[in-house]
DNA sequence: TTGATGTATGAATGATTGCTCATATATTCA
DNA sequence: TGAATATATGAGCAATCATTCATACATCAA
């Protein structure tokens, strides 16, 4: 009987599965922001801005990596509002344009770290 | 003078850039929950879960996906310790194993809806 | 045991993506 | 203006990945 009115709710549950779904145009923007943060390159730039604004030069000589590289990355990253860019002289500062992302990351590392402990 | 010393903590920022990365393991393992995040069907499968615990018969269903797909990103999503499984009678049903995802999901959604105020 | 149902899994494939190379654009300085 | 420096950008390529298809494995019911 108890067990009957779990299953009661379990379908109940299944009918509204589609409800409650953020809509699609969210989603598929949440979606395009974890896959910027899924790539090693990106997630080092990001964590970099996060100690300070950078020029793009001065992240690829600290990451090792190709200028071109960088400067791709960072306008896919800026595309999504991640970052955001200022001239200064011959220089393009680039800066992470919220704090959201920094608890993202933390969020993450909190969650990978209680599983390591669970083994 | 001022401004000399801006500059003067840029570059002291600038060498301890590497110093502050987390490891490579860790950070690796960030990537990976990203990378998984980074996908309309994962994002879907997570959401659903996020409600109840769920088959994978009942997850393709909902989702109007295969079963070999489905089946497919559950063992990756497992792999990563982001859902767990458990087998009942003909069933395997799976549940979300942190509640930590979801947190991450709700700041992401908030990153983008500022972004679109700001507009 | 046999048939039916639910799930997992390996191989193949088309699509996506990160990097490189070459080159264009923008700014400063002499 | 011309040379040097910093950044952006398009095309091409190799690697990665999500799905499908076929099939194997597991459980239940008769």
């Amino acid at each position: 009987m108890t067990e009957n009115n779990f299953e009661k709710e379990h379908i109940k549950s299944l009918n509204n599965l589609n409800n409650e779904i953020p809509n699609n145009d969210e989603l598929e923007a949440m979606v395009n922001v974890f896959k910027a943060f899924g790539d090693m390159t990106r997630v080092k730039i990001i964590l970099a801005l996060s100690q300070t604004p950078l020029s793009v030069g001065e992240i690829a000589d600290s990451l090792e990596m190709s200028q071109s590289s960088i400067s791709h990355q960072l306008s896919l990253l800026k595309q999504l509002n991640l970052v955001s860019s200022m001239r200064k002289g011959r220089n393009i500062h680039y800066r992470l344009s919220d704090q959201h992302i920094i608890t993202i990351f933390n969020q993450t590392k909190e969650h990978i770290v209680e599983d390591e402990n669970d083994n």
